[in-house]
DNA sequence: TGAAACTATTAGAATAATTATAATTGTTAC
DNA sequence: GTAACAATTATAATTATTCTAATAGTTTCA
């Protein structure tokens, strides 16, 4: 899935959330949102710094972890090297290729959780993450 | 859940699996199954070196790692930051503690997963992880 | 208006989980 | 018994991530 916004109306989209939209911001923010994938911090580095350098690393933390805490990404949990970060804010699974190490969407109705325990007790419930982890047969 | 194993004990049940027993391994093994807790790195690390200096680090993360790939123990990916190992290897799930940073277990029994979509082309299935994310309301 | 004072954002430097590789120990062959 | 080899350990290096210092933007008030 590709999606193409413009400036404009990737800017009102951080306003919206009440994040600042700064050119690093916008640039990430761009990114993120015309490629629908799955992408690790560095995967974000890499690609808007394609061709001349123009965002830090931090940066690219910062602004990742901004946009997660505004709701606008979500974290992925499923790789022990690095944590994935997912445009696709719906409630949604994932299968999780060991051999390649990417992520793959599971529709939220593929999965059919019948009985969830008891949440213990004073805590709040914050989300349900399933990870089906694949692997290539013939791969380590 | 304590439990209490001979140092024979462990010494075989390492054997059974094709692990030569070594001192360091038996002592992190009597360790992690003496205390069934979920563990990183670190705190088996700190652990099996209270008092004197005996075992690396690289030693912890080798043994550990040999020790799952022998299904003596098991990974869990739902911190961020680092690996958990556990000494539970029968089926079953895990709350995650966000405002800790510790992890509870559920039974499997307690999950029901209705239906699981197909495995992707070529795939071999591996395991299906169910993280419970749960908070301290009033926590960051 | 036009600086101080303050706040928000960025990024260089530091940290910490993990891995790569070199050193050590143990085993086999002769 | 010793040389070749294999397995194990641990030091040194890597890298994902965070900390904090520097920079840029905003508000206050003379
Ligand atoms: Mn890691
Ligand atoms: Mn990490
Ligand atoms: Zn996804
Ligand atoms: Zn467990």
């Amino acid at each position: 899935m590709t999606n193409n916004m413009s400036a404009d109306q990737i800017t009102s989209l951080l306003r919206n959330r009440g994040i600042t939209p700064t050119a690093q911001r916008l640039e990430i923010a761009e990114l993120l949102f015309s490629r629908c994938e799955h992408l690790s911090a560095e995967d974000v580095f890499q690609l808007v710094n394609a061709g001349a350098q123009r965002v830090s690393k931090a940066t690219v933390y910062n602004t990742l972890g901004l946009f997660a805490e505004h709701g606008l990404i979500r974290e992925v949990i499923a790789d022990p090297t690095k944590v994935f970060f997912d445009p696709n804010t719906t409630p949604h699974h994932h299968f999780f290729d060991i051999s390649s190490g990417k992520l793959i969407d599971i529709p939220a109705e593929q999965v059919h959780i019948g009985a969830l325990p008891e949440v213990p007790a004073g805590m709040q419930l914050e989300g349900v993450d399933v990870i089906v982890r694949v692997r290539r047969p013939g791969t380590v």
